[in-house]
DNA sequence: CAGGCATGCCTG
DNA sequence: CAGGCATGCCTG
């Protein structure tokens, strides 16, 4: 017999935080690694070319069937089940020749204590997308699209996506993207449960400038439709700017009841949408930098 | 701008049946590598030592708290956090020499189309174990032992563990063996959520001849207790020995009621084993190309 | 697709 | 540790 003798046994052998990548589980505090993994800005920044996203809501599909996504325009928050093609639409002005622009995509952690950590994909659907003989050059990605012309970046373990501004369509306003995210926002040693934001930053090809950054929250799971009205629901009437009540975790934007607020008056559909993603801005804005406002640190529920 | 053309998107790269493993996923249905994984045998027998094995369970600790496992003698099933060390007693009788025997302990998929496939450690525990600088020897192993002397053995995926036989302590009729599990039962690309076995075998050292053969089944979750009282609610005042009836889904592997079945007769084991191979495969092709088979075998709930 | 369960994990 | 929620997924 050709035993091993132990007197330690194996029972430490692999007591992980699980609230963590296995990955991140080891990088320390202040590690270069860390260094390299800080937080992108957020803040949200329409600047001088007025950038503006949104998700774009298929009416109902020819089968009568809803769309494996949805978006809460109050919320700023797209539910989507993963591998699902979402159409994002920009919006910009003045832009001159398109195509000196382009637009990064990325996901970043939502929470302040997790922004600092790139949002790495999952040990099992990288596993996944190897074995599927695909082009293993996204593997990593969590944001991905399918849009005609793009670039996989992989600063670090920062992962971003980038496709070229062009001209806008005869007749549109808007310049339409699809994304889809290939993992779930449950998935474990990926994103853990932890709530992330897409970034979207208009950048300029040769510098490398920001010139506009927009951001919308994105819960990826399979009951898109059903977690959207659960965070309706949960939010309940919240009033405006007012922190969700949430007994247990989670956050969410609270729409707006319709007694007793505040309004703004606009005068069209563009500057409604302007003006609600500015205000969707701010509260969201207010709920990351006030712990008040909203979630606590780590992981939790969504 | 240094942008890929693309006509293609990437919307299929990655589809994956999330019924099973990355990794089995690709094994064509009659790949050399579906062959290595047959299925070893499960049925009791305790031969001519008469072996046996349970659970000890350890009555109150000390601060008065529940073990973190539960064994169900009834039912035959271990229910158990991972990571923790459980202690299993073998009894035989009659050996002569222990040093000549040895016991081998592995996890098998208890239902029928997936018993061929080796228990394999999901890709997130196996990252978090490799990341935790120990030995990267039993990484893969879902079952493993504590005990001071053992052997870890993979034959092809399917992975095993070894210790010898001793001479029995004084005043004792029971050889206890410490064993501990590393994934969940619920663990995505791994156990996902199917149930299991451990099968434990008195083999002969020189020959590896099995001598007597007895399974546990095991149940690695977060809460042990709450578990077993839930089994034992749904099955009523079940009787002993008998598994879980529920009324979702779980077991599947279609005891033997040959009524209004088209059955397929084989002539052996292999013959079997291919076969059912071929049926399930094409049940999780038609799962994929056709939603409305919601149907059929794979994962389900314990 | 709606209803509902199983189960990891968060809250007291 | 008990209570209970969130969420993937199974059943009609
Ligand atoms: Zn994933
Ligand atoms: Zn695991």
């Amino acid at each position: 017999m050709d035993m091993i003798r132990s007197d330690v046994g194996s029972g430490v052998m692999d007591a992980v935080n699980d609230d963590v990548t296995a990955v991140e589980q080891f990088i320390p505090v202040r590690s270069p690694v860390a260094r390299l993994g800080s937080a992108p800005a957020v803040n949200r920044w329409p600047g001088v070319h007025a950038f503006q996203v949104t998700v774009y809501q298929r009416l109902g599909t020819p089968a009568g069937r809803q769309p494996p996504y949805a978006y809460s325009r109050a919320a700023g928050k797209l539910y989507t089940d993963m591998l699902v093609a979402v159409p994002f639409r920009f919006s910009y002005t003045a832009v001159g020749d398109p195509r000196r622009l382009e637009i990064r995509a990325q996901p970043v952690y939502l929470d302040a204590q997790h922004v600092q950590n790139p949002v790495r994909r999952c040990p099992h659907h990288q596993d996944a997308a190897l074995m599927s003989n695909v082009q293993s050059q996204h593997v990593r990605h969590v944001l991905q699209t399918q849009h005609a012309r793009f670039r996989y970046d992989e600063n670090g373990d920062r992962c971003s996506v980038v496709v070229p501004l062009e001209p806008l369509q005869p007749a549109t306003d808007h310049y339409e993207v699809l994304y889809e995210f290939t993992c779930m926002n449950t998935c474990v040693g990926g994103m853990n449960r932890r709530r992330i934001l897409a970034l979207f930053t208009l950048e300029e090809c040769e510098t490398g400038q920001v010139l506009g950054r927009q951001t919308i929250e994105v819960k990826v799971c399979k009951c898109p439709h059903r977690d959207l009205k659960a965070d309706e629901k949960r939010l309940g009437l919240g009033r405006i700017g007012d922190k969700p009540d949430r007994k247990r975790r989670l956050t969410s934007s609270p729409p707006a009841s319709c007694e007793q607020r505040l309004v703004v008056e606009v005068d069209d559909e563009e500057m409604f949408r302007a003006v609600t993603e500015v205000r969707d801005s701010m509260r969201r804005y207010r709920r990351r930098v006030n712990p008040q406002h909203g979630q606590a640190p780590p992981p939790g529920r969504q």
